[in-house]
DNA sequence: TCAATACCGGACCAAAATGGTACTGTTTTC
DNA sequence: GAAAACAGTACCATTTTGGTCCGGTATTGA
């Protein structure tokens, strides 16, 4: 399906909630709650979230996560990579040398081609633009559902 | 890795093969003598890229596949959705209704906007495109070795 | 006619990735 | 020093993936 893992779209859905509150600290309790995901999963994401230096951690009491950047400084790419590693189709492709067909195989430079061009594509799409589609307001106007659609 | 399935990737390989040799019948031994892949594993992807309408089946004596389009008719996109189903980042995103989040979640929206952003992106690359890379000819020449590894 | 070739449609299995949970520290606040 | 909250890690169940195999059927040509 092509598909991007389903931890990373939790991670989405995450941090477009710590970024709906800046400047404010929220516990992981907080964020599950508002995401409406489990505690320890959010926990396990934001563990990766945070190694990856998208968010910042306090803790102690009153501790809790924070963006590291403001959102329009934080590309869907950021996110991806924070979760699945480097951004790339195929096996062979990023392991340089790992398969022995490589010499033969031509069609390594394209993928290697189209990895470069999703990666583009992931690094237009920043968390602000995630969060305007999502406003903290049950509000769901025409213009939404229209875009929607598109 | 937000990676394609390993036998996606072969499958472009084996298309590759077939396109290399226009309006000939090759059998599914020959494609995976050249491909070096396994005769198994060519046969099953062989039978996924036929049921997809990408390549024409004979049997019998003299049987084999060929392309069911000429090279330039068939994308990436088409070999991937062959492979994998539809293209769709996100799970939900595919399966309308399957989330019970999609009601509170926005950011399926903005997955939505950049799966076709990377349909497109699959869509352009075209069969005589990723051919181009892969001269029949067992010469490699300095043009070639330079553009592998740009 | 009949045997050889070669695709068709499955079932099948082992190994790996994924999703999810739990538990034990460590740091900070009050 | 007790409670709150993150850090790290280990663990397990399930699913997906990659790969193989086999019996069936159609076509060719001797
Ligand atoms: S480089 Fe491994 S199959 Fe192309
Ligand atoms: S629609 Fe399922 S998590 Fe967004």
């Amino acid at each position: 399906m092509l598909r991007v893992s389903r931890l990373t779209d939790y991670a989405t859905v995450v941090m477009t909630c710590i970024a709906a509150h800046p400047s404010d600290v929220l516990s992981t309790a907080q964020i599950a709650d508002e995401a409406r995901l489990e505690l320890p999963t959010v926990s396990k994401l934001l563990k990766l979230l945070g190694h990856a230096g998208l968010v910042e951690s306090f803790r102690g009491v009153n501790g809790g996560y924070r963006l590291a950047r403001p959102a329009e400084a934080i590309s869907l790419a950021d996110i991806v990579e924070a979760m699945e590693g480097p951004i790339g189709m195929t096996e062979c492709s990023v392991a340089q040398g790992q398969c022995d067909r490589q010499a033969q195989c031509g069609v390594s430079d394209s993928w290697r081609s189209v990895s470069g061009a999703i990666g583009g594509v992931l690094r237009a799409m920043t968390l602000a633009q995630m969060l305007a589609g999502r406003p903290t307001a049950p509000a769901k106007d025409a213009t939404q559902v229209a875009q929607a659609n598109a």
